[in-house]
This record gives structure tokens, C-alpha cells and sequence, in this order.
DNA sequence: TATGAATGAGTTTTCATTCAT
DNA sequence: AATGAATGAAAACTCATTCAT
């Protein structure tokens, strides 16, 4: 029983095992930001967390689980601060949809190696066919955003704030801008164009959200 | 003695060349739209092109050549299409930004191959990190339709139809809303909630548009 | 359960590692000498060790390197050869020549496959353009050898032995000699012309060894 | 028969096809020198000298037998400089086989292309195991030069000039010296050791000499 | 639990040679 | 005689995953 001193700590209690896994997760999300997820290899993610490549397969099933389960913690994130955003008693639908558009940026420039991960990123499909339990939940986080934003137009809709629009159509519509808009920001943010990413987004919104007041015009 | 189509033929002609150039340009951007980049290897396009191994590189220095070609032809295509839209003379500044994101559509819808490859896949960024002379290229393509948008917006504030806001931001904004429409789209699409993508794009560019007209209230 | 010298084992300990590794550079040797370095793949190598291709990954960098590296144990070999041979007190000059010939001979006769690789061996100068660190170290070992023996001719010269002449220039006269000789030998050999090749030797040096000692006349 | 102009020029008459066959050897020999063998495709060489690949194959029956012909045209250079060299009636044994040094060192510093080719590439042996009707010539050469030397060296003991020693053994000590000498110099010339590679010979065969004078002492 | 040596299928790319034209 | 498109068997190297320890 002399090894102690050399030799890695085992983990001993649940939390340790927990920050064990908590250092791989956040390694790999920094290496998939890095090198992308094809150049970020198994290898690289334990080494740089300080465990074996053995251990990796102790708290992940693979590769692909892993890169899964940050895209997983990337939603709730982001889920949870547009359910922040939104939860002051008193706003305006247009009020409401701006917070939640706010939020996005937010999680957009706090979070950028989640949100990075989820949107620029992109994975050769083939490693998805299989494993595709983790790929459902994904969508459903998707979904559970998009039908928050749903139910702020419908009340927008209903108080008279806003047109009487297809609200599935315009909440896709709505997150659809929003997302190019980030998308192309980061874009163009790499070739040096848009520097203000903050303004540039505000400005879309902007022009969005005038779109969905009342009084508008047909084309 | 009339060779046909049929494979394992020698081409002698240039325009022999050109049309085994073009098959193995059209198996990849299959492979690539189906397997993604790196899901797809040379053996499966030559396999599918009904080539051997070699002759591929006869007609490309390599993988990542004939994928950024590809990505070159789609976007002289979508330029095209815009150009072509909006060619029409007596057109209200409106009218040519509905045309503009119609050609869009046209080419999501027509086109849906060349459309995936350049916005829903992406590469293991390693691979691109050297070979930057056509990334050069593919670049600036993208900033000739941002222009184009530019200019249509400016004719439209001259004229008085547009509200006078600064051009290259509504551009992005622009751009970037369609492209996140599509987006949007395109992964809804696959879990089938829109299955009308035509008044789906239309609906969300009817509400910007609205939001660009004069006579808009501020938030 | 002691594992004895059976394949398949996992080199558990540091000194396992070692065996393996020293396992995969004799077989590397053997067929460098034999197939020559562009005629030996790697694969070969493994699978006569008995190992698997990406094993061959955990030890060398690549096929120049292990190149490299068993020139650079030749080296070694032939340089301690010499400074034995050499180390005994009270040796004429003449005598620490012969005496460096013989060491010469020696190493080419007990280690012929490190001295055929180095001397016969050949590689495409391709591959060796740019890893040039260790080419680095394989030259200043040659040169090593040579200031050896450098300073026994300065030695001969400083006592009278030998005629006064430019050391450096007899060293490497000296050394390419010997060289040469055992190329033709080695070539010859092959060819079945000389069978006592250490006579040979040793009459090439016999007449060499005259030519410098004093009393001689000018051609 | 209207293509004359722009077509190449078929090679009607035998010359022609001397022509074009010295080419492709002149630019094999220069690529060798350039690249080495393995180095060197035959579409750099086809291209460089204006053919077509196909064309290779009509002069010669692959890469193994182009290499191994200019190793045949050097050694028959090699033989006729020799030959001339001691074609002089009235010289002593030892102005003859100075004779054979200078024309040796001749053949090195005029045709380094082909002195390079022959000492300083080598071919992974394994290109060479099949087709070696070629390399028993090329053997016969080589051996053809020592037989030439040999009878000097007879010449030298029958008139009493040199001591009475075994001629071959003299013979291959001699070539092996001469050999040994100038690949030192190439490999050093490269490391910038050696400049004047016409004294560093010289003297190397000086002390050469005047071991087989005679008058010589033992060891 | 934890390790890390071992695996081997898979990838891109090269090039001597062939053969239809 | 000449062409050059086509071939396909290598080759070097990578890396997610396994499993003996």
C-alpha cells in the first residue's frame, strides 16, 4: 500500500467520480471548439484531463456520446435562460419576445463553446446513424424552446399586441432569423466584417419585431 | 459502334473528360449530402462513379478540392439565380428583396445538394487550414450576393421605400435571417413538423419585409 | 504464470516495453538488410515482430526514424569498437591504426546488418529532407570517429613515426580507404570473387599503413 | 494529313528514335542525380523530355532497366577513360596506375551524374530481385576494370618495380581505396568539410603508392 | 476503478505499368 | 509509333475502442 504517492487517485466517493466527469466534459467541449470534433481525438481529452484512455470509456459510452451530452447541456442552458428571461411578471408579448431574443444572444456570447458546438460544428452523419436514443432528446430540447416562444406570440396574438399570424409559422420564422443572424455573425465575425456583433444583432431584432406589430401592411 | 454511356470507357475526347469529370463531381456531392464530408471516402465515390482509386486523382488533387469545387459550383449557381431574379426592370426595391430571398428558395428547393453542403455540413476545420486559395475564392463569391443585397437596399431608401438604416447591417440581417430560415427548415424538415417549407420561408420574409417599410413604429 | 517469451503479451512493465521495442529494431535491421529500406514496409516489419501495425506507432515515429535510430546504434557500436581497441597504453601509432582498421573490420564482420544498412543502404533523398534533427546527430558521430583518428596520425607525427603530412587529409584518406575496401568487399563478396575477406583487409591496410610511414620516397 | 503542325513528330527513322531515346536516358540520368530513383516517376521523366508515358515503354522495358542502363553507359565511360589513360607506350607500372587514379578521378569530376548514380543511389533491392540478366553485366563490367588493373599491378612485380604481392588482393585494395576515397569526398563535399577534392585524392593515392613500392618494410 | 498497451480496419494518396485509341 | 487515360495494388499512418493487468 506505498503507491499512494505516485499513483492517480482513484475515485473514491460519487463526487469524485463526478468531477472526474466533469473535467472530461469540459475538455472535450473546449477541444470540439478547438480542433473540431474530427480533430479532436479520445487521446488529446484524456490526456489534457489528466486520466487514462481507458478511464474515458468508464464515464462515456464513446465519442459520440460525449459530444451528445454537451450539446444536451448546451440546451438546457440556454433553455434556462430564456426561461429566465422571460419569467418577469408584467412584460409585453414584443417585451417577452425580445427578452428571449436577448437570451439567445446571451447564450451566444457567455456560452460560445456551447453554443459553437451546436451550430457551427458538424459531424460526418455517418456516426450518427446508430446511437440515435440521445439524438431524439436533443430534438425534443429544441422543440420545448420553440413552443415556449410559441406560446408568447399566441398571448402577444390574443392581447391584441400582435397580427393574428400562424404562430408555429412565425415562431419558426422568429428563431429561424434568429439563429442565421448568430450564424452569420460568426461568419463574418472570422472574416473581420462585423465587429459589432451586439448592435448587429439588436438591429436584425429590430427590424424583425416591427415586422410583427400590428398595423402592418401586406406585400 | 456508338460507345453510349456505359462505363469502363476510355475518354479520349476532352468532353469525354468533362463527363467523367462531372459524374464523379455528382457522386460526391451526393455522398457528401448523404455520408457528409468526412463520413465519405474516395473509394466510396470512385466505387459509386465506377472508377478505380487513381483515376480520381486524375481529375483532382484530392478530397478536399473536389468538395470545395462543389461548394464553388453551388455558389455560382445561387448567384445566378438572384441575378436572374432580380433582372427584371420597373421592379420596386421590395418587390427585388422578395425575388432575392425567392431565389433562395429556389435554390434550397431545386438545388438541395449544392444548399447542404455549404450550410449544414461542415469539415473537420484541420483539413482546411492550409489549402486557403479557393477558400479565398468561395469567400469572396459570398460577399458578391451580400453586395448585391446592399445595393438593392440602398436603391430602396433612396427611392424613399425603405426606412434609412444603415445597409450592410440590414444586409447581414437579411441574408442571415433567410439562411437561418432554411436552417431551420431543413432540420425541422427532417423531423417532419413543416411540411409546407414554401409559405413557412414565405411567411417569415413576408414579416421582414414588414419590419424594413417605412412608417414603422420603434420598439 | 511466468509468460516466458510467447507473443501477445502486453508489455505491462517498462522492460517489457523495452523488449518489444527491441524486438521491432532487430526486425526492422533484418529486413532493411535484406529488402532494402523502400523494399521494407512496415507492415513487414510488424508482422515478423509479431505485432500489429499501429504497435509499430507506439514506439516510432515513422519508418525514418527507426531508420535513424539503428544508424545511430551502429554508430555508437563502431565508435566504442574503436575506443577499446585503441585504449590499451604503451600502442605506436602504427599500431592504434592497425588497431582502428581492425576494429573497423571487426564491426563490419560481427555486426554486419548495422554496417550494411549505413554503408550499402540507401535512401530516396526524399524522405529525409526535412527530419534533420537526428541526421544531425548521425553526422557528428561519423565526425567523432574521424577526430579519433586524427589525432593518433597528429600523435605518429608528433614522435616521428610518420611522415609529416596534412592530418585531416590523411584521416580521411585513411578512413575512406577502409571504407572502400570493405564495399569492394562487400560487393566482391556477394559476387563470390573474395572469400577470405579478412585478408584481404589486412593486406589493404598493410599497404596503406606503408605508404605513411617515414623513408619513403616521392612518386 | 492536315496535323503536322501541332502534332509531335513521329520518329520515322531510326535516328529519330536515337534521338528520343538519348533524351529520356539524359533526363532519367539529371532526375536520378535530382531526386534519386525512387524519387524520380516516370512521368517526370516523360514529361521533362517531351514524350508521352506510353512512349517510355516503347524504348525501354521499365524504370529497373533505364536505371541500370546508365549504370552500364558510365561503366563502359568509366572502362574507355581508363583504357586511355594507359594506352600511353613506355610508362612505369606506378605512372599507370596513377594513371588509372587520375582516370578514375576524371570520370568523377566530369560525369557526376553518372559516378552518382552508380555509388551514391542505391535501389531498394527488392526492385532488382527479378530482372538481374542486366546486373551480371553490369558485374562483368566492373570486374573487366579490375582485371585491367591486376595486369598492371603483374606488369609492376614481373619488371621488379613493385613488391611481389597477391595481385588481386593488391588489386581490389587499390579500387576499394580509389572508391572509398571519393565517396568520402562526396559525403563530406556535401558537409562542406572538403574543398579541394583534387589534392584530397591525390595525396590519399600518394601514400597509397608508396606502400607498394618497394623497399617497403613489414608491420 | 483505473490503466495504457495493443489492436486493425480504415483513410488518403502515389505511381509503375497497361492498353484502347 | 505514339498517346495519355485508366488502373489498382501498395504504402504510411491514425484512432476509437478493447481488455489484460
Amino acid at each position: 500500500m506505498t503507491t499512494a504517492t505516485t499513483m492517480k487517485i482513484r475515485a473514491r466517493s460519487s463526487s469524485d467520480k463526478q468531477i472526474k466527469r466533469r473535467k472530461l466534459l469540459d475538455t472535450a467541449l473546449d477541444l470540439f471548439n478547438r480542433q473540431g470534433y474530427q480533430g479532436t481525438s479520445i487521446e488529446m481529452i484524456t490526456e489534457k484531463a489528466g486520466v487514462s484512455t481507458g478511464t474515458f470509456y468508464l464515464y462515456f459510452k464513446g465519442k459520440v456520446e460525449i459530444y451528445q451530452l454537451l450539446n444536451f447541456e448546451g440546451n438546457e442552458i440556454l433553455f434556462r435562460l430564456i426561461e429566465d428571461a422571460m419569467s418577469w411578471p408584467g412584460m409585453t408579448s414584443i417585451a417577452r419576445l425580445s427578452a428571449i431574443a436577448g437570451a439567445y444572444y446571451r447564450y451566444y456570447a457567455e456560452y460560445p463553446g456551447y453554443y459553437k458546438i451546436s451550430s457551427i460544428l458538424n459531424i460526418g452523419q455517418k456516426d450518427f446513424r446508430r446511437k440515435s436514443e440521445m439524438q431524439g432528446q436533443l430534438n425534443q430540447q429544441a422543440n420545448q424552446i420553440l413552443r415556449l416562444i410559441e406560446s408568447v406570440l399566441q398571448a402577444g396574438i390574443d392581447n391584441g399586441e400582435l397580427e393574428p399570424v400562424d404562430t408555429w409559422q412565425a415562431t419558426t420564422a422568429l428563431w429561424g432569423m434568429l439563429d442565421g443572424l448568430l450564424i452569420l455573425a460568426e461568419r463574418e465575425h472570422q472574416n473581420l466584417i462585423i465587429d459589432a456583433c451586439d448592435d448587429f444583432f439588436k438591429q436584425g431584432l429590430n427590424i424583425l419585431i416591427h415586422g410583427l406589430l400590428k398595423r402592418q401592411d401586406a406585400v
